[in-house]
DNA sequence: TTTTTATGACGTAAATTTACGTCATAAAAA
DNA sequence: TTTTTATGACGTAAATTTACGTCATAAAAA
């Protein structure tokens, strides 16, 4: 399918064909996974799981102060913020000059709830490995 | 401390200084959540997903032919593979010309708990965000 | 009103990830 | 023995991530 409309284009287009064609690829993943792996990523770096602890700890909602506790610039945790916040897991709200940023237990819920499922399927204790 | 050490080199090798600056940085993520965000890390890819779906429903533990059922290349499936095998979520088995790969139960039961436990110290209901 | 202060947008260098192709190799099959 | 076949090592281009610095801006504080 994703053949049939290179063959009607030339070669001058061609990147932008191989992009769309990348894009048909990614598209295969079941968008089920795709989001499944989107959360995970979130989670993927030392400095979101921190600030996600941070947050937990500090019940009150806490404002950018957070990179004070972190070993990184101002603006890297910022960027981490906004990753977080992205996917949902964080919410920032702006009061003044300060914005404070506090935890979407809801959507943490959420993620642990499809976490454990995806987990779980995979344990299937028929298999056996080392025969 | 860093910042000392700093002070004892000259400009000419300051890249390499910068660059075990941020090594220094970087460890002070304790051990422990630069384990968990591996992890996640590990999953944070909807190729690496579907081959742990895909070992987890082909029960017998089965050969590279994995690739002919993901949208992406042999050598890459191959890569996202190796990612899964050096976490230890799965293990090879070289077997003639053919390597087995199968799911390591063990350690994703293990990635679960510890995932659960993560996940589940975040979840403070007394946290209100949007007062 | 002027000065601080906290923030996020923007740009950027370096590192890492992703996706592939090519090759050499070891072992099955012919 | 020669030919296939499956695999992983290696190299590489393109994309993405990570870490920061600089700037403009909006609102508190002085």
């Amino acid at each position: 399918m994703g053949r049939f409309v290179v063959h009607l284009l030339d070669k001058h287009i061609k990147s932008k064909v191989q992009y769309d064609m990348a894009n048909l690829t990614k598209n295969t993943f079941s968008a089920d996974l795709i989001r499944q792996a989107k959360f995970f990523k979130a989670l993927s770096h030392p400095a979101r799981l921190s600030i996600l602890q941070y947050l937990a700890e500090t019940k009150t909602c806490i404002t950018g102060d957070i990179a004070d506790e972190l070993p990184l610039s101002r603006t890297t945790v910022n960027q981490h913020l906004k990753e977080l916040k992205e996917v949902g897991l964080i919410v920032g709200t702006v009061e003044g000059v300060k914005t404070n940023y506090c935890l979407n237990t809801q959507a943490i819920k959420d993620f642990k709830t499809s976490a454990i499922s995806f987990l779980g399927d995979l344990n299937i204790d028929t298999i056996n490995c080392k025969k």
